[in-house]
DNA sequence: GTGCTTGCAAATCGTTTGCAATAGC
DNA sequence: GCTATTGCAAACGATTTGCAAGCAC
């Protein structure tokens, strides 16, 4: 489902020397469809690697975004969410449940034109599109 | 350039009670285009304002919010800014300088149609359209 | 052995909370 | 007087920093 299922060859493809570490976390995000935050990354992984420190899960995140590797979501203003999926999609986050789903392009078919768009005189690097709302299984529960 | 000019007019369409405090913030965000985060709306009140209470802008920006008379944009890591401008329109963050600017359906066409979209069973409330790279002086002075 | 990586503990800082003082009807 | 609003001080929690120990080539 995505495109590289192997952490190691994914980490050297952006430069990344892999250490044990940085593989878990690479490996913990290229099979996570749930964006998870740091910590969710560092209870997940805790337990099969009990010397692993949060310090060391920061680290990685931030080497990981510095080198394109993975995805930071600002969609959830509480914490900062990863993904490991860095294909053009955008996301949508449950106002009632809080979780976050990926749209591709076949739902947001203007996501590539966005992505192609040229503004002005400013340089785009990257583009987030976000849409915030209620999932169908939270809508049936809630009145708003 | 804005939609009402002014705050109280402005708080009171959103059932929103004024206070001097409320118009105060609800006034500084209608004329300002910097998307100010509530540290700078503080900073910025206090002087003419000596007894403002930093909780108090927390507060207040927490109601105009949930209220829909203000925007909190999400797309500095660092902390929220808000956004006095409610018509639909995107944003677009420098890199370099971390400057906020307003992008409106103009020059990002896509925009109307992102808002009207269907996306299957979701119920969306509101869509984020944001734009990171680099603004026109920053770039001349970067190789980066 | 040099330089990168890890991880603990402490610090930082934006934001929230508890609660008493105050203002407005 | 009663309720909503304000604001101080303390708490909270995500993230960062300083730095010493460990590892790899």
């Amino acid at each position: 489902m995505l495109i590289t299922a192997n952490p190691i060859e994914h980490l050297q493809s952006h430069g990344i020397k892999p250490s044990p570490q940085r593989i878990a976390v690479m490996d913990y995000l290229l099979n996570s469809r749930m964006h998870p935050t740091a910590d969710e990354i560092y209870l997940a992984l805790s337990p099969s690697m009990p010397t692993l420190s949060k310090t060391t899960v920061y680290n990685t995140l931030k080497l990981l975004v510095e080198a394109g590797a993975v995805l930071n979501i600002s969609i959830d203003e509480k914490n900062a969410r990863y993904d490991g999926d860095t294909r053009p999609h955008a996301h949508f986050r449950c106002l009632k449940c809080g979780a976050v789903l990926d749209l591709y392009p076949e739902q947001v078919p203007y996501l590539e034109q966005i992505d192609r768009q040229q503004l002005g005189r400013l340089r785009i690097v990257q583009t987030r599109l976000y849409y915030i709302g209620y999932c169908e299984q939270c809508q049936e529960h809630t009145s708003n």
